[in-house]
DNA sequence: CCGTAATTAAAGTATTTGTTTGAATAATTG
DNA sequence: CAATTATTCAAACAAATACTTTAATTACGG
């Protein structure tokens, strides 16, 4: 094999998995399966895409081997095909987030008009008695994982739920990661109840990729 | 800002500066560029392409911000902008040696036909007095960053500078990265001129990112 | 003003991409 | 076995891009 051979064969084969990563719907199919697997039918819901453009949509990411998938009965559950997978998406999403203002400003912009709740790092919380992680994904996510010590309430329950939370802390929420609306909305609902309470900047996945 | 319409915009920028991923000439700017700052003739020459589209490239890569450039004359120097961008492209590099079995099998069957000279990790390489490290890029890029106690020899030079080598110590011979053939050459000159001699896997780089 | 380095506009060619529609498949249930 | 549910798939459509080359142009230095 001639070394020109060998680097086109190469290049052009990582350049084939990398435009499986360059489709916004399929990004976000990413992000989402990073947190837990999902049928096919949820995941149209949560992107707001057709079924049929949901399933086209992971064909691709099945072929590129980015995703993998198990049937159970009539359901077909997708999931993420190794923590690699999940390393590339948060290295592109970061990198966006570095390099690109417009990411930048629109996050910028949707957190403020969400009233612009305050937020930690993790590697700066007060490491003290004082502070409670709300997990406020869906159960089945925080049993796949959550931080510890973390309390899980879905943000659609958290209405209901809320004498079930300590007045004298203060609420730290977590979502799916940077993207995700939820921790903003358990804030704000929270912050309209007297809580003390911010959004956690990191996810559950990106504390567990730094730390291995 | 509506909920889908902030992640419609985020995924869309994310999306975006993705797609500067997804060419294969251009993943070879990026594999090169890492190593440190080209002049466009340069790229295109190691690049196998012409100037101008050499060029074109670069203003796709400078366009997403994956490149920054800086004019010396009647030069201009491009060079990868952050280290964030690296990773960027190693992820993908690493996701791709692990998932796409087409470019395992290229890197496989090209490394035999050089005659497998066997390679060793950097973290179990033994950390005696009987290696040498042997840094066989171009000088300059050796001046922007090199192992600790590397000596440097251009992969060019390598056949009239053997005797500056020790014959009672294992050379171990490390290039631009996975793809780069340098250091294969130089481990088959040495070893057929009766010199121990291994690859290193990792490249500076690569070493440099994974420890801090 | 000439030479070198690089960019750029334009043109051409080819390919691809994302989505929808409607039919088909595959497993479960009654 | 028929009906139901979840998903896939083939086909088609409509845009849109992507890559490369050519030739003219800009930018700088001497």
């Amino acid at each position: 094999m001639k070394k020109r051979t060998f680097k086109d064969n190469i290049y052009s084969g990582i350049a084939g998995m990398t435009k499986a990563f360059s489709s916004p719907n399929r990004l976000e199919i990413i992000d989402l399966l990073a947190n837990g697997e999902k049928t096919v039918e949820q995941i149209a819901v949560q992107t707001a895409i057709t079924v049929a453009n949901a399933s086209q949509h992971l064909q691709v990411l099945k072929t590129s081997r980015l995703v993998k998938s198990r049937r159970e009965g009539t359901f077909i559950w997708y999931s993420l095909n190794g923590v690699n997978a999940f390393a590339a998406w948060k290295a592109l999403r970061d990198l966006a987030l570095e390099l690109e203002p417009a990411v930048q400003a629109t996050l910028r912009q949707f957190r403020q008009e969400m009233g612009s709740p305050g937020s930690v790092h993790y590697n700066n919380h007060p490491a003290n008695e004082q502070i409670l992680f709300l997990d406020v994904r869906p159960t089945d996510e925080f049993a796949a994982g959550h931080l510890p010590d973390a309390r899980s309430i879905p943000v659609g329950e958290l209405s209901e739920r809320l004498t079930e939370l300590p007045r004298d802390k203060t609420i730290i929420a977590y979502c799916r990661g940077p993207f995700c609306t939820y921790a903003d909305e358990a804030v704000q609902l929270l912050r309209a109840n007297g809580f003390q309470a911010l959004r956690l900047e990191e996810s559950y996945l990106d504390l567990k990729i730094d730390h291995n």
